[in-house]
DNA sequence: TCCAGTTGCTGAGGTCACCTCATCATGAGG
DNA sequence: CCTCATGATGAGGTGACCTCAGCAACTGGA
């Protein structure tokens, strides 16, 4: 099975890129947390005060969806919903404490996975992949 | 936001793939074949006769979806069951004709869309990118 | 000022791709 | 043989998504 220069690439990236949210998943069980959850999370707290339909615009999902992802997180009391002041159908999603503690915990995680992970490249690698892959993605 | 190095290392690579699995996920449509679908009948073309619980390994799922994922495929006329010579309680997994003109066909589509998407990439960036990804894929 | 149409959220209910557990037939080793 | 392990599958559950309908609230005419 000669690689025959890029289909063996695109196979490559997607078994690199399982692995990676393969870990991530282990690193995040501790809080409990789908990746989703923690990705909307770090929504909620970058951008404070996000509406359930920005929500589900950054997450690529439906609007609907967007309602059970806080739903979780709100079970968790890691978001609380408020009424929008300029728009009274609207609900504002904000960050608690709690939310904001747990996301910091998170991100330094994820930090010291990721590091693990690429650990394993030397300085240049490194920088070449992010060249790269920055290409790729525009 | 500086990158530090490797945080946003996983990000990039998550991003990148996710836009390529959307991208095989568009090139298989006109076959309605899911990913999983066409992975698996690839691993069944390639290894002539297989298993289920084999399947089931390939793929990483649990036994018991191997037999949902050949339950599909079968449907589409495009593997059958015959029963292992060796061993009564097994199923072997055989690719019809149809089976392997469609895996051919779809293989071909995905090389043209990876060929797309790693264009904008130069000779040795591929290669750079292949030698790294091999390095963390183990 | 009021009405029609639009928009934001959510309840109801469906689908898809997984899972575990129980079952049944078969294989293999005392 | 008889027990235990193993391969596939039925039954039934879960999580994360979806659409569609409904309700409340906004908005732009006439």
């Amino acid at each position: 099975m000669a690689d025959d220069g890029t289909g063996d690439l695109g196979d490559l990236l997607m078994r690199v890129a399982r692995t990676q949210r393969r870990r991530w998943r282990a690193a995040l069980a501790p809080w409990d947390l789908s990746p989703h959850q923690a990705r909307a999370l770090r929504v909620v707290c970058e951008r404070d005060g996000v509406r359930l339909s920005d929500l589900a615009e950054s997450l690529h999902i439906a609007p609907r969806s967007a309602t059970e992802v806080a739903d979780g997180l709100q079970d968790r009391c890691l978001v609380e919903r408020t009424p929008d002041p300029g728009d009274r159908r609207a609900v504002i999603l904000r960050a608690t404490d709690e939310g904001r503690r747990v996301r910091a915990e998170v991100g330094r995680a994820r930090t010291a996975d990721s590091t693990e992970l690429f650990a394993r490249l030397d300085d240049d690698d490194r920088a070449a992949l992010a060249r790269i892959l920055r290409t790729l993605a525009d």
